[in-house]
DNA sequence: TGACTAATCCCCC
DNA sequence: GGGGGATTAGTCA
């Protein structure tokens, strides 16, 4: 490069050009910042340019043109050249000399700096010129930008010909042969050390400070490269996955049913779903790591897949299907799910549910992945209904005139929600209640007993003939049950032959909501999962249902219940569909004083003030022999309890025909048609004799108080009036535990007054409870060595006992108190108590399990039937005569 | 308007 | 002091 060449070019554009010599000289008052002696000034010989001489001439431009230096005497006096050209491409430019400050101002310009150091050294100079000029503030440049913003009659060619760096901001580009050399030397080494650039700056003519800033640059924009390479691959990825993601939420959003073939309504994807679905990405690659490090460990593989790690859970929370193969822990699951398609008769049958964890043939990952990303959405919408379900009053809960109780106003409901598991099934009617209720438990503990499908059946006895926990789909959040979220399945139960067992397969999703505000909803998923190889009808399907638990100082917690199901009313007999609408046989109601019951006996157990009345001492001595043995030690006191709820669940198992037993209904023609019979062998089961056992249990309206009815069957001194275990006289009560603050709430044992030596060598256990939803008696014979081996701590288990007692409830509100369906004296729609006088009533369920023959495989005889329907009979007689309301 | 490039500023090792 | 990220500014397609 040189500047003859860069003056060509300016000339080379044409126009008039006018060449001044301008010799320096001191006491221009255009000078800035003059250094006090300095040698030479410039002196300006160009006629001052005006602005609008800039103007009347638009293609004029002022350039101060660094000539070829070798006819001048730079180190006394630096020569510069006006060159002012007429529409040409010549450039107001640069000033020789090395230190020379410019000014562009319309013309006025010039400060030399005294040691004038140019001996032709032109790059030199120019960067001399830059140190000094270039880097000027803002506002010169600015200003001095404007001045040549003035002169916009340049044309871009004289600019492009001012390859000269003194104007900072001058645009050019290294020459390409400059470029290929850098090029060449990055390839072989990116990072060049000084003498390199050195060399380099020296061969192609730039600065050092240039060929560093392209290295610079150069190495920058390989990073850039890179980068964008790489994002453009993770956009591909992206771009894939967003696809994916369409097509599963396209699934979701229009599910169809596969009942009707109609859509499905799914609620939309929430804000919690994303945080549940992150979470699920990040403890699924957590898992991938902990896979790889036991890898690395145990010097094997480890697949990440949730059967191969920790104890066999029935699936993972890991494997929540975001992308992922959807098929983790599915062999867990398989080996451990209680139900079998040979399970039960009739009953199991109508299970619409694939059994979880065990894909049907064709089931892909892609289905389960969609299918968990479902029960999430479900989980989700029903949690939300749950909540407001809990927490809306008017007008969504209006008070019932007669009883005062919540009724769900369901246009309301279909108002404020959608139905988020499809529509009501024809032929079914809608059950809604909701309760609140002080409970002494606090909200974790009562969470994880929900969650705890065990728990929750041990919690709920009466109401829960079995449940299970067939899938895992979270375990929960930071060590807690908030965003817990399983797939259970139970049978729910109202105590009586007349009400077919309910059974259910639903979601139950755990949230906290706030410090110690938690809540549990149960959903039926039916309308999800559909297994076309089962009959798909249902008898139940439960709407968002649960209830918000928030806990109090006192240790109590609030409850709140809801329940909310649809049931095909058909197959509930007449007499208690009244108590099953209003929301007392499956409803909130009776889930809260079942929970208020058992939580209150919970506290009574554990606290040290544990009422035991042992009337086994001496100052009762009048009131029955008993060998001292049979006081009851603390340890006696749990065995106790724990044979007296085996004694209840059987109870309750054999009433409700559960799956628990493999019962065998029976139709024989000479059982009343009220009364339910079924047998079952009993083998290999040391809490039962074996042989035969034979259950007879039916449902009669009486027109007397629940109250009422309850204190009579439980009072030991009226027994005789019913029990033909009594031998005729009162039974004494031997021992007492009491569970509650309600006498009714105890576990007792009964002595009948003893008529011969057999029969004094035969006790009775007896637990009754009480609470807001109804009451219950139960008792069993058992044996008196048996017992003092359980009261002095021995194991409950190998006390062989058969249950019979009854269970009361309340007629409900609007009932129509029908006649008794064991006299069948009247139909179910009977007038008996009807109308504004009518008494309020109870319904009596009265049950026996007898063992009719020692030998599991006798065959039963007509005369057991026979005998077991009188026994039933006579019995129901026997207490409507006590009572005094048989008509 | 965005990509490209030369150059600058500034932080941190 | 230099590397490198962030930024600026000029140019071009």
């Amino acid at each position: 490069m040189s500047f003859g060449g860069f003056l060509e070019n300016s000339t080379g554009g044409g126009g008039a050009r006018i060449v001044a010599d301008i010799p320096y000289s001191n006491g221009v008052g255009n000078n800035h910042n003059m250094p006090s002696g300095a040698l030479a000034q410039p002196r300006l010989v160009t006629p001052p340019l005006t602005k609008s001489m800039f103007n009347s001439s638009p293609g004029l431009s002022l350039g101060l043109v660094r000539h070829t230096f070798s006819h001048l005497d730079l180190t006394s006096l630096s020569a510069s050249f006006i060159v002012l050209s007429f529409g040409s491409k010549t450039d107001l430019l640069s000033v020789c000399g090395a230190g020379v400050r410019m000014l562009i101002s319309l013309g006025y310009f010039f400060e030399q700096q005294p040691n004038i150091d140019g001996q032709g050294d032109v790059a030199r100079m120019a960067e001399n010129f830059e140190a000094t000029i270039g880097r000027r503030s803002r506002d010169e440049e600015h200003e001095s930008r404007s001045g040549s913003e003035n002169m916009d009659g340049a044309s871009g060619d004289d600019q492009d010909a001012a390859d000269n760096p003194p104007r900072k901001k001058r645009y050019h580009r290294h020459t390409p042969q400059q470029i290929q050399e850098l090029e060449a030397l990055f390839k072989e080494c990116p990072h060049p050390d000084e003498k390199q650039r050195l060399e380099l700056s020296k061969r192609l003519c730039l600065e050092t400070r240039q060929v560093k800033f392209w290295f610079q640059n150069r190495r920058t924009q390989m990073k850039t490269q890179l980068e964008r390479h790489e994002n453009s691959l993770l956009r591909q990825e992206n771009d894939k996955l967003r696809a994916e993601n369409m097509s599963i939420r396209d699934a979701m959003r229009n599910p169809i049913c596969s009942n009707c073939g109609g859509p499905a309504i799914i609620g939309e994807i929430s804000l919690e779903e994303q945080h549940l679905r992150i979470e699920n990405a990040r403890l699924k690659d957590e898992l991938d790591r902990v896979c790889a490090l036991a890898g690395k460990f145990l010097g094997r593989p480890i697949s990440s897949l949730a059967n191969s790690i920790g104890p066999p859970l029935p699936s993972s929370s890991l494997e929540l299907g975001v992308g992922s193969n959807g098929f983790g822990g599915l062999s867990a699951v398989a080996t451990t799910l209680p139900l079998g398609p040979d399970f039960g008769v009739g009953i199991s049958s109508a299970l619409s549910v694939v059994p979880p964890g065990r894909p049907a043939a064709g089931v892909t990952g892609l289905d389960r992945s969609i299918e968990r990303s479902m029960f999430l959405e479900l989980a989700l919408a029903a949690m939300d209904e749950l909540v407001k379900m809990a927490q809306t009053d008017e007008p969504l809960w209006v008070r019932s005139l007669e009883g005062g109780r919540e009724m769900l106003n369901h246009e309301e409901y279909m108002r404020t929600f959608t139905p988020c598991i499809g529509l009501k099934p024809n032929g079914f009617v809608t059950e809604a209640s909701r309760e609140t209720g002080m409970v002494i438990i606090n909200s974790m503990a009562l969470v994880e007993t929900l969650m705890d499908s065990n728990r929750w059946a041990e919690m709920f006895p009466c109401m829960i003939a079995r449940t299970s926990t067939t899938d895992v789909i979270s375990s929960g959040m930071g060590g807690t049950r908030n965003g817990s979220l399983q797939l259970m399945h139970a049978e729910l139960q109202v105590l009586s032959p007349l009400v077919p067992v309910r059974e259910v397969n639903f979601l139950r999703f755990c949230k906290q909501h706030a410090e110690g505000v938690w809540a549990v909803v149960d959903v039926s998923i039916d309308s999800i999962r559909e297994n076309s190889s089962a009959p798909t009808f249902v008898c139940c399907r439960r709407l968002p249902s649960g209830c918000v638990v928030q806990d109090m100082p006192n240790g109590y917690s609030k409850v709140t219940w809801v329940e909310h199901a649809e049931y095909d009313e058909s197959q509930v007999h007449q007499l208690y569909r009244p108590l099953l609408s209003s929301g007392m046989g499956f409803g909130a109601q009776r889930w809260i004083a079942t929970l208020q019951r058992q939580c209150e006996c919970l506290a009574i157990l554990m606290s040290s003030a544990v009422h035991t009345r042992d009337h086994t001492d001496a100052e009762s001595p009048n009131k029955i022999y008993l060998p001292p043995a049979l006081a009851i030690t603390a340890s006696g006191r749990r065995s106790m309890l724990k044979l007296a709820q085996r004694m209840t669940d059987n109870f309750c198992a054999g009433v409700c025909a559960s799956t628990v037993h493999k019962w065998n209904k029976l139709n024989a023609g000479n059982v009343d048609e009220d009364v339910r019979v079924m047998t079952r062998k009993s083998v290999d089961d040391p809490g039962e004799p074996p042989g035969i056992v034979l259950s007879a249990a039916t449902s009669v309206w009486l027109p007397v108080s629940p109250q009422r009815l309850f204190d009579f069957l439980r009072d030991e001194r009226l027994r005789s009036e019913w029990d033909i275990l009594s031998n005729g006289g009162p039974m004494q009560e031997m021992a007492h535990i009491a569970k509650g603050q309600d006498h009714g709430n105890c576990v007792s044992l009964l002595r009948a007054g003893a008529m011969n030596a057999n029969q004094s060598s035969m006790l009775i256990l007896q637990e009754t409870c009480i609470d807001a939803a109804g009451s219950l008696v139960v008792y069993a014979p058992v044996d008196i060595p048996a017992m003092h081996l359980v009261m002095n701590g021995g194991d409950s288990a190998y006390v062989a006992l058969l249950p019979s007692g009854f269970a009361i409830v309340p007629d409900g509100p609007g009932s129509r108190g029908p006649g008794t369906t064991a006299n069948c004296n009247n139909s179910s729609n009977g007038a008996v108590g009807e109308g504004p006088t009518r008494v309020s009533g109870s319904l009596l369920t009265v049950a026996f399990q007898i063992l009719v023959n020692s030998l599991p495989t006798a065959k039963l005889t007509v005369e057991s039937v026979e005998t077991v329907n009188n026994l039933i009979s006579c019995t129901v007689q026997k207490i409507k005569a006590a009572l005094q309301c048989e008509s």
